[in-house]
DNA sequence: CAGTCCCGCCAATTT
DNA sequence: AAATTGGCGGGACTG
């Protein structure tokens, strides 16, 4: 490329005009408007002056959380923040469904192991040619991002630090380096979502350390307006309201299926039937029921699963969800005063 | 020094 | 074989 020089670190170095954040930001904003639907990594990467690489950073964590979606090779279909609420419910139902399975092992006193663990030295011989890609997806970004965002969704601390949550999406694994690896990661995620204003840097009272907590963006009260730069862009819709989940399939996160979710971990242990869920933006929203438009904004393509089983066992637990929230809020509330 | 996290090598996948 | 994707982690940058 005869594009500007690279890596000549001039005076005029700035790292932070070169962080992913700042990318994200510059990305959406380039995308965040009328007409735009096509996405083409292509022209991004021209656009915003990087290098490819960063765009599929981008793109990746993106697309998790349902902001775009892959189309075709070098394309994506944008899907605003609006289809945002859409992912986290598919999300949210997937770790009902998964906790209850969980529920199931550890009642039959099964050692049961961590979530999307990655556990390398296992099966020496045993991978089968279907869990290869399978395998490829455990270490996705994308996955991570959904995971991450589900350590949110079902831990009961609403701060949550990257070493905490690389230790939970790690399973039992006291290896150093991976550690140190999944820690990289995280930071690109936490990166771009505080740049959406997703998330927020926070310091852990008790430890000092730094940590993040989800931002209750969008409804929820008044909202911290962290939200995007250019505030008033979309309106971003969160506050769906769990009696309107359907539950409904999307390959994107048919991963998903295939693994054991459990959100254990030394911090913030959490339960299957502990009344630890946390209640950021889903709430009673009937301040504004214009929550959802009649279908699912997310894969409308996608066939309906339609089973019976399923369906109930979710109605099961959006009772019990909603009678946790109660719990959860006053667990919240006293902590609200101790600050 | 402890957090951060940019950068780009190069392996895995797709075309 | 060529082009896409995208793990991964060395080590530079911050505060």
């Amino acid at each position: 490329m005869a594009s500007r020089d690279s890596r000549t670190k001039d005076a005029f170095y700035c790292r932070k005009e070169k962080s992913l954040g700042l990318l994200c930001t510059n990305f959406l904003r380039l995308y965040d408007r009328e007409g735009v639907d096509s996405i083409g990594l292509d022209a991004s990467a021209l656009q915003l002056g990087v290098e490819r690489r960063r765009i599929y950073d981008i793109v990746n964590i993106l697309e998790g959380i349902g902001v775009l979606q892959k189309k075709e090779k070098n394309q994506y279909t944008w899907k605003g923040y609006a289809a945002i609420s859409g992912a986290l419910e598919v999300l949210k139902t997937y770790l009902l469904l998964y906790e209850l399975k969980n529920v199931h092992k550890i009642v039959s006193n099964d050692k049961e192991h961590s979530l999307s663990s990655d556990s390398k030295a296992e099966c020496p011989d045993k991978c089968s040619q279907s869990d290869k890609s399978e395998h490829k997806r455990e270490k996705s970004l994308g996955l991570l991002t959904q995971n991450f965002v589900k350590l949110f969704l079902c831990s009961e601390a609403e701060i949550i630090s990257l070493d905490g949550a690389a230790l939970a999406l790690l399973g039992d694994s006291l290896d150093r380096t991976a550690m140190r690896t999944k820690i990289r990661r995280l930071y690109d995620i936490a990166n771009v979502f505080s740049s959406m204003g997703l998330i927020e840097k926070v310091r852990d009272p008790g430890s000092g350390k730094p940590a993040f907590r989800w931002t209750s963006v969008g409804r929820s009260g008044n909202g911290s307006s962290i939200a995007l730069e250019d505030k008033n862009r979309k309106r971003r819709a969160f506050g769906a309201d769990i009696t309107n989940i359907s539950v409904k399939r999307c390959n994107t996160y048919n991963a998903l299926t295939e693994q054991h979710q459990k959100c254990s971990s030394k911090e913030f242990v959490f339960g299957p039937f502990s009344p630890n869920v946390t209640t950021v933006w889903s709430h009673e929203t009937r301040k504004d029921g214009q929550i959802q438009n009649s279908d699912s904004p997310l894969c409308a393509y996608q066939p309906q699963y339609s089973n019976k089983a399923v369906g109930d066992l979710f109605h099961h637990y959006t009772e019990a969800w909603s009678s946790w929230r109660g719990e959860a809020k006053e667990k919240q509330q006293i902590e609200h005063a101790s600050e």
